[in-house]
DNA sequence: TTAAATTCCTGTAAGC
DNA sequence: TGCTTACAGGAATTTA
């Protein structure tokens, strides 16, 4: 499922393709896709506008628009501006943003279609419907709770070991169920988790709270490294993960615990144990883990 | 305020 | 083979 690295290899991929790019029509299969604002309004708002800018934060992606016409054309080319309107996609668990020739038949569960002024497709593909739309200004969708205030990003060179022990010492749950919640930090969920927490060799039913300086140091550590090698082999692709070619990524082959409950511990050859942390399956090794 | 439980959704795989 | 059932999980929502 997309977490930090999957979202971010879309973004980036996408990026040169996008910026610049007039969407001209939407069309609406699965309407009920968009959560703000009415299907209605997204598309009269959608269409017309030019993407200026895109980018990841946390696990969403946030196109950033304005009107082609406006401001003499082109005054905010740099995007970014911070009451821009976002075409915000979140891809859920199995949701999927291509970039395609119009000429690509159109897969089964393709809830909406952008057309771009190049004459390419942007369509947003999701089998299971956990992903959604969302139009608006940041703040108000902040406002309107259709998107939560997100943690710092984990992989951000600003984000210091000491800012995630100051996080984890507030928390009374679960090690695990903490670098899951997106107001703490944004954009990991349960492989990224699991991985960083085998490598820190922390249990993940661990109360947060007791953890000390130098074991939030590892996770800090782990977590950076996990992330940022996932975006070097451009994600995993567990359940149905693809990028914007349609293309699986290289990290799934590299994973050391994730899925693999049962399977021997690469590190001591114990089995790996499964548990239960804030509904996810969680897999760890109860030897190396501590 | 925080944490836990519930809900949404369908493809896949296990079990009979 | 074909049917039923359990399971996967991100995050909004509800409950405690």
């Amino acid at each position: 499922m997309p977490e930090l690295p999957e979202v971010e290899t879309i973004v980036s991929d996408l990026r040169p393709h996008l910026v610049g790019r007039i969407i001209v029509r939407c069309e609406l299969n699965f309407p009920t896709i968009v959560r703000h604002p009415e299907p209605e309004e997204f598309i009269d708002a959608v269409v017309g506008q030019r993407i200026v800018s895109a980018r990841r934060r946390g696990k969403y992606i946030l196109l950033a628009l304005t009107p082609p016409d406006s401001w003499g054309g082109g005054g905010e080319a740099a995007g970014g501006a911070a009451n821009n309107l976002l075409l915000v996609v979140h891809l859920g668990m199995t949701g999927q943003l291509r970039l395609v020739d119009p000429v690509t038949p159109l897969e089964k569960h393709t809830h909406a279609v952008f057309f771009l002024d190049d004459g390419r497709h942007l369509r947003y593909r999701d089998p299971r419907r956990f992903g959604r739309l969302l139009l608006g200004t940041e703040e108000a969708l902040l406002l309107a709770k259709k998107m939560p205030r997100l943690g710092p990003e984990p992989i951000d060179p600003g984000f210091a070991a000491d800012e995630l022990y100051r996080r984890l010492r507030k928390r009374r749950t679960a090690l695990k169920a903490v670098l899951l919640d997106q107001r703490a930090i944004a954009g990991v969920g349960n492989i990224y988790a699991d991985e960083s927490l085998h490598k820190a060799r922390l249990r993940p039913d661990r109360m947060a709270g007791t953890v000390s300086r130098k074991s939030a140091q590892r996770l800090h550590e782990s977590l950076r490294e996990s992330l940022r090698t996932a975006i070097a082999n451009r994600g995993s692709s567990v359940d149905t993960y693809r990028d914007a070619w349609g293309e699986i990524g290289g990290q799934q082959e590299k994973l050391l615990v994730y899925g693999r409950a049962g399977e021997p511990c690469f590190t001591c050859g114990r089995p790996l144990s499964a548990i239960r942390i804030a509904g996810r399956t969680t897999v760890f090794c109860r030897r190396c883990q501590r």
